[in-house]
RNA sequence: GGGCCUAUAGCUCAGAUGGUUAGAGCGCACGCCUGAUAAGCGUGAGGUCGGUAGUUCAACUCUACCUAGGCCCA
């Protein structure tokens, strides 16, 4: 007779694929359409509020691997926080003003670009954005992030706008905001500022000059013990220091010379003449400038030459000579004219001398001055009348001739070398300092403010305050102009007449009502009149026209103003956010911005905490990048895995340092989810006929088995929970994988499964260990469920379905976190069948070897027969003799107490037991597979033992 | 070039304040089972802890340098 039918075997719809890239779809629909994210926060109302602010990213472009980490990371910090009893809502962002924007939407554009007024390209722009969030917002979605995805903010929306304007109207004042001069690339050709990202490097054929600064001071004076330490000077005319450029045509705004401080320079005697260059540069200097012979006077490291003042060629004012670290020996002789209004280190080593201690340097304390002899159009000004209105290019040639007039020049010749073009008209491109809007770090003590919040912030990990910290203490002033048409306008106005600004926060705040109503588009459509309070005067001389300023703000200044515009309007308990949560390069970035604005308007940080995660990168570690075809997209592993798998990747990473991700990777945490989903499987196929209500065991009438399970379980709860409370999500990830191995799968259920085959279907035991089974599956599912969201939904509507009175939260993620399950004698079980278990395992491993000597196949065909020579060891297994052979899962156990055996088997016997194994006696139960010797006694079965016997009446 | 950081079995990770044969899960090999079945169970093999030098009675753990890699800046 087949006896197979007559068991409890498992049932499940369950199935063991999870075909996730298919399911997964069908279950985000399921949550939409029952608008999950809202019910949630329904649910939610009232409870302690936990605030994740999202760090807005770019509207631009599909998203990539590390979009992917980021978002995740945050869905599982607000389902983990909601789980655990806050309200946690999840407002996502864009970023959507910008240069890549302007840039893709110009060059999509082409010559037509030219037809366009200001408000068209802002259209088109806006356009661009808007198409990139509806799609970035979809791939989110696909990865089964929860939020308020019909309500992002967006930076270009009008009133996170007005809000832009007012932030910046608080800078203005609380007197943080001044003009200035900084350079920038600019085309002459098309009149404007280019970003790096905008211009092409191509090879040029350049003048190259050198150019002696004689010292300031007499030679004898220069020959002296204090300066140079020359012996013989009676024949020298001059000494010089000597730059080499190759762009003459910035000399007329030179402002000092620069030496690297650690580097060494020779004084060279040639002819009745002295120059300073760097050591290991002389030959070189010599040769093309077509000296034969020098004689090499001295040597003095650069930095002892600080404060020295030496005459430019072009202005009558003595310039100092400064120290910089920027350069380097490769070209010229390693002295650096410095013109500050034309180079980007040269405007830093200005703003760095300009300031305590190093302005103690310079000449009468004087700061050096940024000057600019050179209009829009790349032509010199009549502040260099010599050359006024040539283009400055072209100028070089004048300037050289000059040069030679005045005994300055002693080299000239061409050179090739990599020069910055502009993008669009491929011409060559100048650095020019222009007037733009600063933020000062130091008036109105910004940056010591700024520091100071630093404190008391929780940064995670605490490196991150180091590095923030670092970068506010060193960082220059906040520049905020950005010569563009896709962004918010610096709301400021200029005098027609004098030229002053007006920068007045009742004037900003008037424009911001404006935005606010229109858009920052108002700007571009309404004229400085309109726009103006009626009765405004200019402060300086009293006229009445303005006009405004063509700028826009620096999109950092946007994002950095979120807590103000996403924040603070959500109401009380907001501002300041719990967490924000980005990548380490926002240390420079958002949480640097977002800093500086919060600091100045309400003198605290923005954030209580701030957690940041590494990047993303390839097998090897090596970082992604097209040419070296190592990307690997979310898209294709959504695709092939499922978005389950990639949040899986993302728990299981130490995501505090940098991720790695390949193919390897994911297949191998493919495995580890097969596992975790089998255990959910099994434990769901033996609760089939199981209905709480009515079958189910109290935990204190469970048999020590069960309770250690549900101990076990408890254990699981506690270190979940707090590794998720410290965001150790790859803790979660090896709880709840070992958990399924080795204390379910392996040990557990496999013991289980006589149980529940082959007891009565009602029986005590079996009811007991099923209300066991539930306790951990749904317990599972809730633990897993911020991570695994699919997953432990869907076991949690496999559960639904079955089990609906003992499910009552509609969707998982509406679930609170399961609380341990309080267990009696806890401390005597624990060390009781951690002792057991130990010896589980011993046995295992005898039985092992039985098996390879053919004794047995299957374990059940095993007697196992045990001795033991402490009457502890044997009290021990006395009291659980009967659970033994269920415990081992083989048919018999036999112990026995021997206390002469002992001292001299110790040593060979683990732990001092002593294990045999022979065949089991008797004969196989048909029904149950354990042999028995009481397999048919009873004639109406008679394949069956007594137990089986037992189960069919 | 500067600041910060990383390097433990094929993979992902554990390894307080330096101290017995460096652990786990997965993968792999071998075996068992065939009533979780493209599943389940067991056993086993894998690491000179990136390299070198040092401090120490003793270093994966401390120091210096080097190599490879990452972020930010120049």
């Amino acid at each position: 007779m087949d006896y197979k039918s007559t068991l409890n075997l498992p049932r499940t719809e369950f199935p063991m694929k999870a075909n996730l890239p298919q399911k997964e779809p069908e279950r985000l629909a399921w949550w939409e359409q029952e608008r999950i994210y809202q019910r949630i926060q329904d649910s939610r109302r009232g409870c302690p509020l936990y605030v994740l602010h999202d760090g807005p990213p770019y509207a631009n472009g599909h998203i990539h691997i590390g979009h992917g980490l980021n978002k995740i990371l945050k869905d599982i910090i607000i389902k983990s926080k909601t789980m655990a009893g806050f309200q946690a809502p999840y407002i996502p962002g864009w970023d959507c003003h910008g240069l890549p924007i302007e840039h893709q939407v110009t060059k999509q554009l082409g010559p037509k670009k030219k037809d366009l007024s200001s408000v068209e390209l802002r259209k088109l722009c806006r356009e661009y954005a808007e198409k990139f969030v509806q799609i970035q917002r979809d791939e989110f979605r696909r990865l089964g992030v929860f939020g308020d995805w019909e309500h992002p903010y967006l930076t270009m929306d009008t009133a996170y706008e007005a809000a832009i304007i007012r932030e910046f109207g608080k800078f203005v004042e609380k007197g943080r905001v001044y003009k200035g001069l900084k350079p920038v690339l600019w085309c002459t050709v098309d009149q404007t500022a280019l970003a790096e990202a905008e211009v092409e490097y191509e090879d040029r054929v350049s003048p190259s000059v050198y150019v002696k600064f004689p010292f300031a001071n007499s030679t004898d004076i220069l020959a002296s013990e204090k300066f140079l330490n020359l012996s013989s000077v009676e024949s020298l005319k001059a000494v010089s220091v000597v730059i080499w450029t190759t762009t003459p045509w910035t000399l007329p705004a030179n402002q000092a010379v620069c030496l690297h401080p650690e580097l060494d320079y020779a004084v060279l005697r040639i002819g009745d003449e002295a120059f300073i260059v760097a050591v290991g540069l002389e030959e070189q200097f010599a040769k093309a400038c077509g000296f034969k012979d020098f004689q090499i006077l001295g040597k003095k490291q650069g930095k002892e030459f600080e404060g020295w003042t030496c005459q430019p060629p072009f202005s009558r004012k003595d310039v100092p000579i400064l120290n910089g670290e920027f350069v380097t020996l490769e070209q010229g002789t390693g002295c650096v004219h410095i013109a500050p209004g034309h180079g980007m280190d040269d405007y830093l080593l200005v703003l760095k001398y300009n300031k305590q201690p190093y302005v103690e340097v310079l000449p009468n304390r004087n700061p050096l001055e940024i000057v600019v002899p050179v209009n829009d159009a790349g032509k010199f000004t009549d502040e260099f009348p010599e050359c006024a209105g040539q283009p400055v290019l072209e100028a070089n040639l004048g300037i050289i001739e000059l040069l030679k007039a005045k005994g300055r020049l002693i080299g000239n010749k061409k050179v090739e070398h990599s020069y910055p073009h502009c993008w669009r008209c491929k011409q060559p491109v100048i650095f020019r300092a222009t007037h733009q809007w600063f933020v000062s770090m130091d008036k109105g003590d910004l940056r010591s403010e700024a520091l100071s919040q630093i404190d008391q912030v929780q940064w995670i990990p605490e490196r991150g305050r180091d590095r923030i910290y670092g970068m506010i203490l060193n960082r220059p002033d906040w520049c905020l102009s950005r010569q563009r048409m896709w962004g918010t306008p610096i709301p400021v106005f200029s005098c027609k007449s004098c030229s002053t600004p007006l920068a007045d926060p009742k004037v900003i705040e008037h424009v911001a009502v404006h935005v606010q109503q229109g858009g920052a588009d108002v700007w571009f459509t309404r004229s400085a009149s309109e726009l103006l309070p009626p009765g405004i005067h200019c402060p300086q001389c009293g006229g009445n026209t303005f006009q405004k300023e063509h700028d826009i703000l620096d999109v950092w200044f946007e994002s950095g103003v979120s807590h103000a515009a996403v924040l603070k309007p959500q109401g009380e308990g907001w501002y300041p956010a719990d967490l924000y949560l980005e990548g380490s390069d926002q240390h420079r970035g958002w949480f640097h911005s977002s800093l500086l604005t919060s600091v100045t308007t309400d003198e605290q940080a923005p954030y209580r905490a701030v957690l940041t995660h590494g990047f993303v990168l390839d097998g090897e570690g090596k970082k992604m990048s097209k040419s070296a075809g190592n990307v690997v997209t979310p898209q294709e592993v959504i695709k092939e895995y499922g978005a389950e798998i990639l949040r899986l990747w993302v728990a299981s990473q130490d995501y505090q340092e940098d991720l790695r991700i390949s193919d390897n990777i994911l297949k191998q945490l493919v495995e580890g989810y097969r596992k975790v989903r089998n255990t959910c499987k099994f434990l769901l196929s033996n609760l089939y006929d199981f209905e709480p209500a009515r079958h189910r065991v109290p935990p204190e009438k469970l048999p020590e088995l069960d309770q250690w399970a549900l101990w076990r379980l408890g254990q699981l709860i506690k270190n979940v929970r707090q590794a998720y409370d410290q965001f150790q999500f790859r803790q979660v990830v090896h709880e709840i994988d070992y958990f399924c191995t080795t204390d379910m799968s392996a040990t557990y259920l496999d013991i289980l499964k006589d149980r529940l085959y082959t007891f009565p279907a009602d029986s005590a035991l079996r009811r007991g260990s099923q209300t066991v089974l539930l306790e951990i599956v749904t317990g599972l599912a809730k633990l897993m469920a911020p991570i695994l969201s699919f997953t432990a939904e869907e076991i949690w509507q496999t559960l639904a379905a079955t089990h609906e009175n003992f499910i009552p939260s509609y969707s998982v993620h509406m679930a609170d976190f399961p609380d341990p399950i309080p267990i009696r004698n806890e401390e005597r079980l624990e060390k009781n069948w951690k002792e057991l278990l130990k010896i589980r395992t011993l046995v295992l491993g005898v039985l092992e070897k039985k098996r390879r000597e053919k004794v047995i196949g299957s374990s059940l065909e095993a007697k196992v027969s045990l001795t033991v020579p402490q009457i502890k060891q044997y009290e021990l297994l006395d009291f659980y003799r009967s659970d033994l052979p269920t415990l081992f899962i083989v048919s018999q156990v036999d112990i026995k107490l021997d206390k002469n055996w002992g001292q001299e088997n110790l040593l060979s016997e683990a732990l001092g037991y002593l294990f045999s194994v022979t065949k089991a006696e008797g004969t196989k139960c048909d029904r149950c597979w354990n042999i028995r010797q009481d397999v048919g006694s009873q004639t109406q079965h008679p394949t069956l033992c007594g137990r089986c016997v037992e189960a069919l009446t």
